[in-house]
This record gives structure tokens, C-alpha cells and sequence, in this order.
DNA sequence: GTAAACCCTCTACCTAAGTATAGAGTCAAG
DNA sequence: CTTGACTCTATACTTAGGTAGAGGGTTTAC
């Protein structure tokens, strides 16, 4: 089976090595055996392991997350429902972001309406000049809630 | 004009003692007088300075940028124009946010549907085993596009 | 056989937005 | 006049996910 050393592993997985050293740190990939010299042998599963955490990352989970997510692996008695609901879990934050953004989208469209004068000295800016009035709070509370 | 100490405006404005000590720090509240003792003395004005920088926190923007829209204020040159340029920008980071929370949802939703029997074992999750195949490197390919 | 490129550990640093703590001084009520 | 609540400064710590550098050892190609 073909080894390789972590600036290897790091261009393979377009990770940097220092990455990779944070990421044994963290427990995400095992303790890889070492040569008489110390260097670190890795093989196929740690690129395959990395990519995996990349892809994780990329739906939105946390190192943390994903940390439990591997540890699963090795739970036998963890099934597949134990996936699936960290998968339900996440889904639900997603989709918590995605309202507070389109809320946060809205607001800001609105205040642009508001200052369509792109002439206005700063001193006329609705939007500056709401620091000294109560207009923006029903944005606020409009926001918060 | 009534006056408070760090302690009333924290409670006036749903923010930490420190925090406030924080914003003067960062310069996003103004150095405020202080009594013979050293106490600051606060007034309305900082009361919805605060109140403005939890606002533009809360519809996305950063310290640093509410920063740069306060300096807005007392640049004389500034005008309504720049505000408006700024809300542009941050409605399209939101907007990108958005897109990607949407794909995130999405691959989410795929993987959950490849995941469907609760009972089966860990060792037989498609997720966690698609560690040792290729499987879900398509749906990486999505996510990164 | 030597120089470049690589690897090792350890420690510190980065952003963002605070939060916490120690040790000291101040204020208000009883 | 004392006690408890408040405030002051300064410094360090937090989370998350890395990144950077010092000071050394190793490997490889010419």
C-alpha cells in the first residue's frame, strides 16, 4: 500500500500541512505511524478521512461535529438513525440561518428604499440620521423578533 | 440633561457592562465625560448609538463596518449615496450567504434521503461508509461550484 | 557532499466580538 | 461609619479554525 508524507497528503487534499498536524491535534484523523526519522506515514484513507471533513465543513458542520460524527464510525452499536438525526439536526440550523438572513435582507432593502437620494448630504441621510430619531427601532424590533 | 453611569445605560440598552467598555475601546461610542471620581457619564445620545450598533449588528454588519458608517456621520463630504453603497454590499454578501445555505440544504436533504433505514447498523450507514468509497464526492463537487 | 526542500515540535499569533478576573477605589443607604 | 453595590484599569481568556515562525533534524538530487 502506498505511503506518503504530509506535504503529500496536504497537496492531494488541498489542505495546508499545518492543517493536517491541527486536525491529528483535534483527534479527526489517527495517530499515523511514523518513520525511523519521525516524518508521518499516510496513506489512502487519511486523503479519503479529509475529505470527508472537508465536505462535512462544507454542509455546515463543525470540526466538533464531525468529531462525533467519526466517532459513530467506531460505535458499533451507533446506526444509522444516529446519522440521520445529527443530518435533521443541522437541517434545522441551516434552515434557521437562511430566515434570519432572508429577515436581515428585507430590512436592508427596506432602508434603501428609504435613502433614494443619492445626493442628500450625509446630514439628511435617513439612515445616519435615524441615529438621533426613533425611526430604525421598528426595523429593530422588526428584526428581533 | 439627565446623565447615568455604565451600569444604567447596560441596562437601558440589553448590553454587558464590559461591552460598553468594549465599543469605547473600539471607538464606536464617543469618550464620555467623566465625574471627579472617574466614573463615565453617559447621556441619550450614547443610549441610541447603542441602540444603532446592535440594529446594524443584528441586519449583518460588522463592528468594524458600523465603524465606517459612523465616520460617515461627521465626514461633511459623505453623502447619502455612500450609505446606500454600503447596504448594496452587505445585501449581496446576505444574498451569497443565502445561496449557499440553499445548497447546503439541499446536499443535506440528498444525503438524508440516501440514509433512510434507521436500523441499520453504523457499519452500514451509507453516509459514515461513504468514507471508504467515492460516493459522496459528487455532492462535493456540487457544494463547492 | 552539500544545498534545497522537506519534516519535526513547540509556541505564539490571527479574527471577531466579546467575557472574566484581580485588585483597587467610590457611592449610597441605614 | 460600615456594608454592599457599583465602578475603575489592566490583563487574560473564550470559540473556531486555523496560520506563522523559530530552531532544529532529514532526505534527495545533483
Amino acid at each position: 500500500m502506498a505511503t506518503f508524507n504530509i506535504g503529500q497528503l496536504a497537496k492531494k487534499t488541498q489542505v495546508k500541512v499545518e492543517t493536517v498536524r491541527y486536525y491529528e491535534r483535534r483527534g479527526l484523523i489517527p495517530n499515523p505511524p511514523r518513520r525511523e526519522s519521525g516524518y508521518r506515514q499516510f496513506s489512502q484513507i487519511d486523503v479519503d478521512r479529509i475529505r470527508f471533513i472537508k465536505f462535512a465543513q462544507a454542509i455546515g458542520f463543525t470540526l466538533n461535529e464531525i468529531a462525533e460524527m467519526l466517532a459513530l464510525k467506531v460505535t458499533t452499536s451507533a446506526t444509522c438513525g444516529d446519522v440521520t438525526q445529527k443530518i435533521d439536526e443541522k437541517l434545522c440550523d441551516v434552515e434557521d440561518k437562511i430566515k434570519t438572513l432572508l429577515r436581515m435582507k428585507n430590512t436592508l432593502i427596506n432602508l434603501k428604499k428609504a435613502c433614494k437620494e443619492p445626493d442628500l448630504s450625509s446630514k439628511d441621510c435617513p439612515i445616519l440620521d435615524s441615529l438621533n430619531t426613533e425611526e430604525y427601532k421598528n426595523d429593530e424590533k422588526e428584526i428581533l423578533k
